[in-house]
DNA sequence: ATTCTGACA
DNA sequence: TGTCAGGA
């Protein structure tokens, strides 16, 4: 379930194919990227290559504008979603953070006579 | 043939 | 937002 939501990032569409998707013009397109509303990947020649994710995003978007909201309201809704999103991960979701298993396994390295060394692969580890 | 940026009769 | 110019 995972392998799926990686092919949904791959940016593989150029502007034609995302503009018949999604029945937008490509100044529509570019608008929104320029709002910060969508993030295209760039290719060789500085074109602009898209996920199935934002031509879903680019999707949305036409809807919310068609439902009267604006850039900056729908800008809004993203911070704001982005924003649970990162409180979810931190506190309730995931028992154990990432700086939480640093820890713990530094602490039984050297319990179980190490000197100070960090354990192999983990010293470097930075959460976030 | 396609897409890009900048600009506005 | 449409559309045209001038490049890549």
């Amino acid at each position: 379930m995972k392998e799926k939501e990686l092919r949904r990032s791959l940016a593989v569409l150029p502007m034609g194919t995302v503009m018949k998707l999604t029945s937008l013009t490509a100044r529509q397109i570019r608008y929104y990227e320029a709002q910060d509303l969508v993030f295209p990947q760039r290719s060789d020649g500085n074109r602009r290559m898209y996920s199935l994710n934002d031509v879903d995003r680019l999707l949305e978007i036409k809807d919310y504008l068609a439902d009267g909201v604006n850039v900056a309201g729908i800008k809004a809704i993203y911070n704001q979603q982005q924003r649970a999103a990162q409180e979810k991960k931190s506190a309730e979701s995931q028992p154990l953070t990432d700086d939480d298993v640093r820890r713990i396994l530094q602490d039984e390295f050297i319990r179980q006579g190490g000197l100070g060394h960090p354990a192999p692969g983990i010293q470097q580890q930075r959460p976030f």
